[in-house]
RNA sequence: GGUUGCGUAGCUCAGCUGGAUAGAGCACCUGCCUUCUAAGCAGGCGGUCCCAGGUUCGAAUCCUGGCGCAAUCACCA
């Protein structure tokens, strides 16, 4: 059993055995003694008071007492006013080290829960590259998946591809009418980019064009629906649900550009998917669901042929679920994709939308329309609702070209990790492709930590200065602590079977093996919360409780041998840890740096 | 205007299922490398936990009302 639980069980038979049973109706209240305080955990005794009918003192007088006299576990404690300070004893301490050292899989869960869960994330537009906000989305997702599989589920990774729409169109129609037939293979420019520019272009040429019917007399509104590029535009969207061919070539070329683009940036990351799903294909399904929805009366529909969806017994605006001329909207696509995924996966446990917080009234109406199309699994599906990332200067704004590149930022982060690294002279003897491998990790842990540590439902600024920090709360610090214990390693391994009886810990010791406990509670947490921001800031705690041990307790030099075999091998655990947990982050650790 | 979320040190953030003297990092200042990697450690400075009420033995945490910021309420995605 774990052993919190097991140290809470045997408290609570203490107060049983005690105070009866209707002492222990609730919870009892046991935390980590606050540092200030001697002492590993802490029962808050003013709950039980009523039921010892003594003073709060007395009362955890009593309670230490029994629990000292009742099991070898607790040494001896001590009473702040309400506060009942217990000390496992050393023996006990050392006891559950040596099962942590010799479980392969410490912390994670052992046994499969059956359950499969999808998670979505990244899910991009096929019009521009990936940028900041992306960043945060794909590390948030991807790190979710891998918390969710270290507590014994299996997981599907997927997006949704946003492939289709008329801001596709825009791209096309710039390409054609600006690009001489430019290609990624003509200029060497990345797919995304090239499309992207094309995006950008059609913007900027239909601003003009706004600007000449304005100064022609027409009003503003008028003329953003006369201009010919945006008519084109929506002529050439006509013309691809009609299956154009020469549209649908054109379209099909300009999106494997994206596509090939996006493989690269992902692979940079060491992202990957089990399974894509693009809109141009479940927008149908979507359309289909919705006019069963109409047949079945969960919908109704106006006079000029639209439908919609009454909301307002949920307090809610109306939704339209299909325009008057039969085209289908955003979310007419999410519920096909949703159909979609679970007749592809019917054992599925749940979905999780990786999706920002501006779209938290999408997903309730979602989720809300799926129930009342009678989905029997439309609470199942949970929005994994994160905050926007801002910067010193203010937000990000495609039109006024303050948009962080994803690419730009990554190859940024990893020069920086050169130069740092260089400064340091920690390159001596490598090769110029350990050079880059090593430099790769050390900065992309920085971006992805500063990115992950950060609770996902709050707004974060991202300042990038601090992003490619190498000191306090990074990645890169996390690193350097793995680092340091494996080169130690390197120099003495501990011995297998050597078991740790009779050491009495330094404060140091004792602070890490308390750290290194809560490892399994820190899983289980991160997966209930889907927050990887506990496990980044847990992972940071651990390595600083480690380098104070680390300074403190020197290893080789000691000369008892018994201390020795402790320190390497609670040494060897931390490093284990430090390497799963950052691997569950989506962050390598190198073996030197 | 309605709805939702947020407001903690100069800055960026933890803590929030009520618990003790509210914690980190950055920045600033002091020490510590002939000793296992100083990307480190030890310490100092720094707080009306937005404001006002309420519940409670106990509130940064829960409730109500303000103030401020953000998102959203599209035949956009």
């Amino acid at each position: 059993m774990y052993f919190l639980n097991q140290i809470s069980e045997t408290i609570s038979n203490a107060v049983y055995s005690l105070f009866g049973d209707e002492a222990i109706a609730k919870p009892l209240v046991i935390e980590q003694t606050k540092k200030v305080f001697v002492g590993d955990f802490t029962l808050v005794v003013f709950p039980l008071l009523k039921f010892s009918k003594k003073k709060p003192e007395e009362t955890a007088d009593l309670i230490g007492d029994y629990l000292v006299n009742n099991s070898s576990n607790f040494s001896s404690f001590n009473v702040v006013k309400g506060f009942l300070n217990i000390q496992l004893s050393h023996s006990y301490w050392g006891e559950l080290i040596n099962n942590w050292c010799i479980d392969e899989s410490f912390g994670i869960a052992k046994k499969e829960s059956g359950r499969l869960y999808m998670v979505e994330y990244s899910s991009p537009n096929t019009n521009k590259p990936l940028h900041l906000g992306h960043l945060r989305n794909i590390f948030l997702g991807d790190s979710v998946a891998n918390i969710l599989k270290a507590n014994g589920h299996k997981v599907v990774k997927t997006q949704i591809i946003n492939d289709r729409g008329i801001h596709i169109c825009k791209s096309m129609v710039a390409w054609l009418k600006f690009a001489n037939d430019e290609s990624p293979e003509s200029n060497q420019l990345k797919g995304d980019h090239l499309v992207g520019k094309y995006y950008v272009e059609f913007d900027k040429a239909y601003k003009e064009e706004i600007q000449v019917l304005v100064n022609e007399g027409l009003d503003v509104e008028k003329a953003k629906l006369e201009a010919p590029i945006f008519k084109s535009a929506q002529d050439m969207l006509l013309k691809w649900e009609k299956g154009d061919v020469e549209v649908r070539a054109l379209w099909s070329k300009m999106n494997n550009w994206v596509y090939s683009g996006f493989e690269k940036t992902y692979n940079k990351m060491g992202v990957e998917f089990d399974k894509l799903y693009y809109e141009s294909d479940t927008y149908s399904l979507g359309k289909l669901v919705v006019e069963s929805g109409l047949d079945s009366g969960t919908f109704y529909q106006k006079e000029d042929k639209s439908i919609w969806c009454d909301l307002s017994k949920d307090k809610m605006d109306d939704k339209l679920l299909l325009r008057s001329d039969g085209t289908s909207v955003y979310m007419t696509q999410d519920i096909g994709t949703a159909v979609q995924r679970y007749e592809d996966y019917p054992g599925l446990s749940g979905i999780v939308y990786t999706v920002g917080n501006e779209q938290n009234h999408h997903f309730k109406v979602l989720f809300k329309l799926l129930s009342k199309l009678d989905y029997s699994w439309s609470d199942e599906c949970y929005h994994l609702s994160y905050g926007m990332v801002e910067l010193p200067e203010g937000k990000m704004k495609s039109r006024e070209g303050t948009v962080v590149d994803a690419d730009d930022l990554m190859d940024a982060v990893i020069n920086e990790a050169k130069l740092l690294t260089n400064e340091r002279g920690h390159l001596e003897g490598l090769s110029e492709d350990e050079i880059e491998s090593l430099c790769t990790k050390i900065g992309l842990s920085g971006l992805k930590y500063y990115l992950l540590k950060v609770d996902p439902k709050r707004k974060m600024m991202f300042d990038p200065k601090e992003s490619i920090d190498l000191n306090g709360h990074t990645g890169p610090f996390i690193q350097y602590g793995y680092a340091r214990i494996k080169s130690l390693l390197n120099k003495k391994k501990s011995t297998k079977d050597f078991i740790v009886k009779d050491v009495e810990f330094k404060s140091q010791e004792l602070e890490l093996i308390k750290s290194i406990s809560i490892f399994p509670e820190i899983i289980r947490q991160s997966s209930q919360e889907l927050s990887p921001a506990i496990l980044a800031n847990y992972l940071f705690s651990l390595v600083k409780a480690y380098n104070s041990f680390y300074q403190s307790c020197p290893i080789l030099k000691e000369e008892d041998e018994n201390i020795v075999e402790f320190r390497l091998k609670v040494s060897d655990l931390t490093s284990r840890i430090i390497k799963k947990g950052m691997f569950i982050l989506g962050i390598k650790v190198p073996e030197r740096m």
